[in-house]
DNA sequence: TGACTATATGTGCTTAGTGGATATATAAAC
DNA sequence: GTTTATATATCCACTAAGCACATATAGTCA
């Protein structure tokens, strides 16, 4: 039958993740797509329509700036980095999996003790 | 500006939350709405509307099972009971919870380490 | 030179699930 | 017999996910 628990709605952390990856150095979509799959909260690569709608997202809500990089073979790449308010909101995510980290241990426990 | 981090659509581990009230004992919804609101997923207590959707939903895929019990004042209640079934996907359940819960602690390691 | 490919960003549309309001039903209280 | 408390259930608007597709630029190569 193949359940689909862990379904609902996941929980991807999209935002944290794009933050994260943006913490370790100005980056652009492409290579941030992949860089977000390594913390494990999406199976396989992340929609790339997802990821670019955050970046602006995130643009317009000035947890990022970005600017535009002509250099090298292609397309211009849109280069973000990540602000001081962004920052801050990573901060907040953090605090926010910890007790989220917090209640899923206590959940499991009181399921073993059970 | 109180930005609503852990916001985006939050996990609210509905199913595994009724499952685990289930084994402790049949159950009802009224009481079911207050015994998942302990768990910390939610804040405050779930609207009657989703867990009553919940549970019929589970009723129908065979993860519970209900009977009417018309005893006792006002209206009769439905009571659910878990199944073996049900108990199998809350064991899933609670895999999941324990992968998730790994992949935000290194996501928080890593964080404090950056 | 012009079709093809690779890279890169962005938009549109469908669907699923939440959240909240509201509806229905029963029986006790007064 | 109207109100209140308990209990279950449905309706609808909104949001975000998921995916397909559109746009744009510059090399490759026949």
């Amino acid at each position: 039958m193949s359940r689909k628990v862990g379904g609902e709605k996941k929980q991807r952390y999209m935002q944290p993740s794009l933050l994260m990856a943006l913490r370790e150095g100005p980056n652009y979509g492409y290579p941030l797509i992949s860089a977000i799959g390594e913390y494990g909260f999406l199976s396989g690569d992340a929609p790339p329509g997802m990821v670019y709608r955050h970046l602006r997202q995130m643009d317009e809500e000035g947890l990022v700036t970005s600017t535009w990089d002509a250099e090298g073979d292609g397309p211009a790449k849109r280069v973000y980095s990540i602000t001081p308010e962004g920052e801050e909101v990573l901060g907040m995510w953090i605090e926010h999996m910890e007790q989220q980290r917090d209640r899923l241990d206590a959940f499991i426990a009181r399921y073993r003790k059970g």
